[in-house]
DNA sequence: TTCGCGCTTGACGTTTACGTCAACGGAAGT
DNA sequence: ACTTCCGTTGACGTAAACGTCAAGCGCGAA
């Protein structure tokens, strides 16, 4: 079975050694040791990718391990069954309005990227734009302000 | 026009005087001042929205000041533009894959639930459930491990 | 054997985004 | 006049997630 080091990860995925230690620490992965070395597994690696796309998502490192037990635990008896249900549910609907809060956000974006480029293909291959006075984006008065 | 004091406004949001306070600190927010008591118009209610949603979608403070900055720019003269072109677009991009990974995480956190409940309706309504001997979720190899 | 390299374990520093007092000020009700 | 709010400005504390040394170990090459 492949192994890497901790240099090995830390570049294929773009952090530091300190930071893999640093998961360890808090007990996100448990690589075994050879000597003193760590050696990670296919399965550690895994784990640190699904570490990092947590962290992408907005989770805390300590979610994150919460969340690594539950998948864990279910090698052995199943525990607390309705609690992990309630806690998925949970983070479901967190994670829906996240998305949805940058659905708005690209949209936002993406228009008043749009405008600009108008400006610019204005100035540039032919002379001057007068128009535009106001301000370019008009905020959305209703703009996430919760229910 | 209307106005609104800081706990008017904190209470709305869900979230600290002090919080607010931080943010004009850090120059996100300039309201106008009554005696000593900060004024803040609708305008600064937007912001504060934006601010918040910025947050929620993993925007630090400091990207959101200068997105809101950016936005403000564009009252008076039109200062480089292919900068903030460029800034937006690589936003958006970050954006984009940050959506990827949360549609990503809750397939996975659906899925894990569905599992879930199987198991409970099967020990709740009629009585044993001996099957599911091996890990509930398979951690899917390939997951969020960057190209 | 000595060099350099990669790895190790502390230990302390740093940034972000506030929380938490402390001490005070002004307006409003009784 | 006194208390009660609501607001204010410091100043210090805190949690998370590492960064940044320092000092040392083991191992293969020269």
């Amino acid at each position: 079975m492949k192994t890497y080091s901790i240099s090995e990860l830390a570049a294929e995925f773009g952090i530091t050694p300190r930071a893999i230690r640093f998961y360890e620490d808090e007990e996100l992965i448990k690589p075994t040791r050879h000597g003193q070395s760590r050696i990670y597994s296919p399965r550690d690696r895994v784990r640190l990718a699904l570490i990092l796309r947590g962290k992408r998502v907005g989770f805390s490192l300590i979610e994150i391990k919460e969340m690594l037990d539950l998948y864990d635990i279910n090698d052995g008896q199943v525990t607390q069954l309705a609690v992990t249900v309630r806690k998925f549910s949970e983070r479901i609907s967190l994670l829906e309005r996240q998305r949805a809060d940058i659905e708005h956000a690209l949209e936002e974006l993406r228009t008043a990227r749009a405008r600009i480029e108008v400006l610019l293909s204005e100035k540039d291959p032919h002379h001057k734009a007068e128009e535009p006075h106001g301000r370019l984006i008009g905020f959305s008065v209703n703009s996430g302000v919760h229910d």
